[in-house]
RNA sequence: UGGGAUGUCGUCCAAUGGCAGGACAUGCGGCUCUGGACCGUAGUAUCGGGGUUCGAAUCCCUGCAUCCCAGCCA
């Protein structure tokens, strides 16, 4: 990093690097993440985690993992590790601090019992029903409960009776009194326990009254002595019952800093609209390479370091906004550029007969393996008489701008020779099935020694050397940059694209990926990056397209 | 008609009273054995109306728009 230049910044660095400064908190900084483990993490918890982890990296300073886990009745261990492995997969390392708001459960209910002995809690009977119908509204003050007043040995006697379970499910709460009245709906006697005779994945049938998170967040952040609670805007009204309940405790006052989650085009972020689209089997999965889950867009190719710059490059405001997804693209090419080695292969696979080129012969041509990266050397390709070509790289009556292999013209073969195409063969439908061409054997390596030029290049296989591959294409999962915008009683689902997977089979590579395994990452020529997906097994190879390469001639077309 | 927040290029983010800048996207050009990468270049923005000031995206007043909050979810 270089100091001399000024480093773009942004408020949340500005603020701790001021606290910093000033020798808040002795200078010390604190931070954490904050995941509930009720699914799986997406590219806006990616964000987070880089907000929250990437600042105290900057710092030098510690950062947690803590989850707040206080609803066992939506929370799984299969989440959990998920989350665990995904952070690391990110490439964080939070050390020894994995921490669980479980942990505190008992530190709670201490404080708890203590703000009933201060006479700023209690125990309520209310039906949830009532609770609300007493809330008031947006614009009208609420009603006091007629438990409100209840004499503290009461409240005692019955909040251990509740955590001691004899009580039903829902038949009474612990509530804070602070100010029905208050325009801040989060102030009106908040329930702070629930009663829950439900087994939680970390601490079993220890309890059967769970904090509210309202109530567990503060104190767990207090407790973890974070000096900076970064988190989402619709916090904001949180915050001033965060700072009552640590006021009535008495205990440090982390400082909460709220910034905007992150909104991507075509996609979806919210949990519970991605769990829909995982359990009504929209996708194949969590992982599903199309979801923007952290599984999905390792499994479709993306790595973290791509991530990590994309988080870097979205910035961190309080605004609402929608990051183009075509940013998120530009950093995995930008990434897989540098990295990934380049081979061939064909999708969509035309026949190309060499009419020249001695039956039964192949020989060996040296290709470039990543021109971005010399020292990844060079190998070597099989070419033949007989090939594959990309079907679109050839038209039979080109429109002006296409450059690549029509009827007469004379085009290259990456890395091989000049071929000009002689005549093409059709099947009884008409379809091109085959073109018989001839190939200069002055020009091998790619160059005439001529001097002459074509105006294109194709990548191409050998037939007989060639290896199968099914390969799955990708688009993006919905059809509209703003899938949650629907007409008046549609439903976001219609916005699905019923062409977001296509599924190639027959597709020809050449032989050097042979025994390629899941996860390896590479670039097919002209085409994009590609990744060996999970599904392959021995022999049968499945590549997920990650992302096309950025393709000019597309562009051109779609002008018209 | 309550409380909280936010309005800057198409998009995202800067500029904290002193030349509105960067990235992505887009257009054009160059280069190229990937119509890739790379290089160069262009256009496009301070929500509206007042005010303070030599000077306002920034401060004040006022209006408008958008988002969040009425879970015993987080």
């Amino acid at each position: 990093m270089n100091n001399e230049t000024p480093e773009k910044s942004h408020f949340i660095r500005n603020i701790i690097k001021e606290d910093v400064a000033r020798g808040v908190n002795d200078g010390r900084v604190h931070t954490r993440f904050p995941p509930e483990p009720n699914g799986y993490p997406h590219i806006g918890h990616a964000k987070a985690i880089c907000v929250n982890y990437g600042l105290a990296e900057e710092f030098h300073a510690p950062y947690n993992l803590r989850f707040d886990d206080t609803n066992p009745v939506k929370e799984e261990q299969e989440y959990i590790d998920a989350i665990i492995a995904d952070i690391k997969w990110l490439s964080f390392d939070w050390e020894d601090r994995l921490y669980f708001a479980s942990d505190y459960f008992e530190q709670l209910y201490q404080w708890a019992v203590k703000l009933i002995r201060d006479g700023k809690a209690y125990v309520c009977e209310l039906t949830a029903d009532q609770i609300r119908e007493t809330r008031g509204t947006l614009t009208k003050p609420g009603v006091e409960s007629p438990y409100r007043n209840r004499p503290v040995e009461e409240n005692l006697d019955l909040f251990a009776r509740m955590k001691n379970g004899e009580f039903p499910d829902g038949s009474k709460t612990l509530r804070a009194k602070i100010d029905m009245a208050a325009g801040n709906l989060n102030l009106r006697d908040p329930v702070m326990y629930r009663i829950l005779h439900a087994s939680h994945p970390r601490t079993g049938d220890d309890w059967c009254i769970y904090p509210m998170y309202d109530w567990a967040h503060g104190q767990s952040d207090s407790i973890e002595k974070i000096t900076h609670s970064l988190c989402s805007i619709e916090f904001e009204d949180h915050r001033p019952l965060y700072d009552w309940f640590l006021d009535q405790l008495g205990e440090f006052h982390p400082q909460q800093i709220e910034f905007a989650r992150l909104n991507l085009s075509y996609t979806i972020l919210s949990k519970r609209k991605l769990i829909r689209l995982v359990n009504e089997g929209h996708v194949q999965g969590w992982d599903d390479p199309r979801l923007p889950t952290l599984s999905g867009l390792r499994r479709r190719g993306y790595t973290p370091a791509s991530i990590r710059d994309f988080c870097d490059r979205i910035g961190v405001a309080k605004k609402d906004s929608t990051v183009d997804l075509a940013l998120l693209e530009h950093c995995i090419r930008g990434d897989l550029n540098k990295q990934a080695p380049r081979f061939m292969g064909v999708l969509r696979p035309l026949k190309v007969v060499i009419d020249n080129y001695p039956e039964g012969e192949s020989e060996e041509l040296e290709a470039v393996n990543n021109p971005e990266d010399p020292s990844a050397g060079t190998r070597e390709v099989p070419f033949s008489r007989v090939l594959y070509i990309e079907r679109e790289d050839f038209m039979e009556d080109p429109p002006k701008k296409f450059f690549r292999l029509a009827p007469g013209r004379e085009v290259r073969l990456r890395y091989a020779y000049f071929i000009t195409c002689n005549e093409v063969v059709k099947d009884a439908d008409g379809e091109v099935i085959e073109l018989r061409c001839s190939y200069d054997p002055a020009t091998k390596g790619g160059d005439a020694p001529d001097g002459r030029k074509v105006k294109a290049t194709l990548h191409w296989v050998s037939a007989k050397h060639a290896i199968d591959a099914e390969v799955r294409l990708y688009d993006t999962l919905f059809t509209t940059e703003d899938p949650e915008d629907v007409p008046e009683g549609g439903d976001w689902i219609d916005n699905l694209n019923p062409k977001s997977l296509e599924v190639l089979t027959g597709c020809k590579l050449e032989p050097n990926l042979r025994g390629v395994e899941p996860g390896f990452s590479c670039q097919f020529e002209r085409q994009g990056y590609f990744c060996v997906d999970q599904d392959s097994d021995g022999d049968k190879i499945i590549f997920n397209r990650t992302v096309t390469l950025r393709d000019a001639w597309k562009r051109m077309q779609k002008k018209g």
